[in-house]
DNA sequence: GGCAAGCTACTCGGATACACGGTGTCCGAGTGCATGGGG
DNA sequence: CCCCATGCACTCGGACACCGTGTATCCGAGTAGCTTGCC
């Protein structure tokens, strides 16, 4: 039960992206600024962009952007564009095995087992939904330096040109 | 993001054994019922053994029992007894890394992104921890035959004979 | 008949192989930009 | 001076190895109950 490793990046890139005004940013640059793989990272960029959560744009000064508004993208969005959006709990329906094994025109509802499961995995997905990319570098903005947003989009702009 | 696939078969056995009266069960008698492998069922059992929730009785006519109320036993603790306790989300605080590094006297509490995945993880918890074994026994009664549980413990009282 | 010692068979427990998915990497296809020549 | 053809360098995209965790299995240690012999 452990989330991929790459979620996180993504979602940091997507906080940096937020930074630059809908600017292409290359895969080399993110990766520079978090000081991680470049090629595993643009991995994780491919699965953002098969999502539709960012856009690629090729050739010189190409690079990814953000489809949509900050504040119209979740984490679960991002979170389901990584790690995929499967459930975290698959049903084998054991109940329909063994000597007792239930009859399947019984077992139209989910068994009280998945459903609880079911339940909780909502309850996940509804809390992540519920924060946005803007809530992210707002909140980064608020806690950690008084204008780290501002110095991203600065240090963007320098390494573009 | 996948929950361990043991944790499905561990919350059946721990609601039949709610059904068997604190009477030892095997491993065998358990892995017959559920159609599942044995000796990798034994495998989750011990961890549910080492996390306190069931009794082993060693023996001739020993097994498992569970070691109290089933309405004091959580899924929650189940699932955490088999897939760990460690949160879904690991963060490796890349924000320390990279050129713009933040110091990490900064960084006393949790970054934004990591605040949101904590709470997500949180819901996903306390939704587990709403539900008991006794809650799961009732609903299997009342969603799919007239009294399984009762025929289960017919069942495991003629294979112990 | 009652009791105790020994044996048997059954139980759990941890240590050991195998397999699949995530992790990490690489090279090829495609495209926008810069440049240089011509009009 | 302006426009266009050409080349290039930079970009993403998918295909290819490696490793760790989960999956599945086995055999050994320990104990409760049955049997049997004795008192």
């Amino acid at each position: 039960m452990k989330l991929s490793g790459g979620v996180e990046w993504a979602l940091h890139c997507c906080v940096v992206l937020s930074a630059a005004n809908s600017a292409p940013v290359a895969v080399a640059r993110l990766a520079e600024f978090h000081d991680v793989s470049t090629t595993y990272l643009a991995k994780q960029m491919q699965a953002l962009s098969r999502a539709g959560i960012v856009r690629s744009t090729q050739g010189h000064s190409g690079g990814y952007a953000l489809t949509r508004e900050p504040s119209k993208i979740t984490v679960l969005d991002i979170v389901e564009a990584i790690d995929g959006t499967q459930s975290t709990f698959a049903c084998t329906e054991i109940r329909q095995r063994g000597p007792m094994a239930t009859p399947a025109e019984a077992c139209v509802k989910p068994c009280a087992i998945n459903r609880a499961m079911i339940s909780a995995d909502r309850a996940w997905r509804d809390a992540l939904r519920e924060v946005t990319v803007a809530d992210l570098a707002r909140d980064v903005d608020k806690d950690y330096d008084a204008d780290v947003m501002a110095t991203v989009s600065g240090w963007l702009a320098d390494e573009t040109a």
